[in-house]
DNA sequence: AAGCGCATGTAAAGGGTTACATGATTGC
DNA sequence: GCAATCATGTAACCCTTTACATGCGCTT
């Protein structure tokens, strides 16, 4: 993230409440230790110190190598470890009505999910520096945001559909 | 995953390859020392002993209903933890072909595996007990996986038209 | 002077991966 | 007898979260 710019343990936390966020959460217990790290390895280096024992960081160029690396070279993680279709696995030792509330539930949140990172999206596309690649990637993230709770909030729909009363219907055990 | 039937630490391993594997990984270092812990926990038993020291465990009625209070009571946690996407935030770090390279994989990758998952939709719609709630759970889990590698997919095209040149360009700093 | 927000840390515990390690049975 | 597969475990390490803990500076 500090290849976007010098930044403090402080500033990343709140980023990491913004866009990065959404997609890696991160708090400040792992992110101070990491800044701690990664300025041993060489890879940022302390810029600035402020007020309030403020120490801003920014990248080097060995770091932003490192970076470069990682995006090139190592290979993509395309697993789906998400929580809502561990869940869905096991769902039906739930009786039905449960299962029934679950989904539409599931849907809702997907729904508003996608909406509030419309409204994100909305606002990058109207800010500043509209060009710039930095703001494209960002941009893109929250694209793939957008695409997969509405797609997800979809699925939840369907599978109510499919989940729901049947003829034979085995229950919860 | 024992709320299936018993299985043993190896039994458990092998399913971990098939359906739920695809949506969270699981290896046996971190299966056997679990299914002791729930054992200690009286959420499992021993339900019998094989050959090859084979231990077969079974839930009892602590465990399910423990899943099933995990499944009604606790939050459901919707972050959208994926790897691709974090590199989506910082791709613009590459040089703009190794950008279309990579989304290009990406796309690709994608779609090959929404059509592994379908394969295997494909062959749970055909296999035994078709209307289980089991079963349909399963098939449901699967689902949402197509349909995300799917989104995944064609945002990976998406992002390709929005990265791809532009009049300005910013390149990778 | 009190309270808020800035700013940084540590400790303990849980979850997950990789590497190391071994024993038992079956089939060729 | 040998290889493959079944079967189980441990150790070290990394990543993440929750809880504990503290100091600084500005505003009212």
């Amino acid at each position: 993230m500090l290849s976007e710019g010098p930044a403090s343990g402080y500033d990343l936390m709140r980023r990491f409440q913004e866009v990065p966020g959404a997609i890696w959460p991160a708090q400040h217990p792992q992110i101070y230790p990491e800044l701690g790290r990664l300025e041993r390895e060489g890879l940022i280096e302390v810029e600035s110190e402020g007020s309030r024992r403020r120490k801003s960081y920014a990248i080097t160029d060995a770091g932003l190598a490192e970076v470069q690396r990682w995006l090139a070279e190592t290979d993509v993680d395309h697993s789906l470890r998400l929580q809502p279709l561990l869940r869905s696995v096991f769902i039906w030792l739930l009786p039905p009505e449960a299962i029934h509330q679950h989904l539409q539930r599931e849907a809702s949140s997907y729904r508003n999910l996608a909406a509030r990172y419309r409204l994100m999206a909305a606002a990058v596309d109207r800010s500043g520096d509209p060009g710039s690649s930095h703001q494209r990637s960002t941009r893109a993230a929250l694209e793939a945001v957008i695409r997969l709770y509405a797609a997800l909030a979809e699925w939840a729909d369907w599978a109510q559909q499919t989940m729901a009363g049947h003829p034979d219907g085995q229950t919860h055990r």
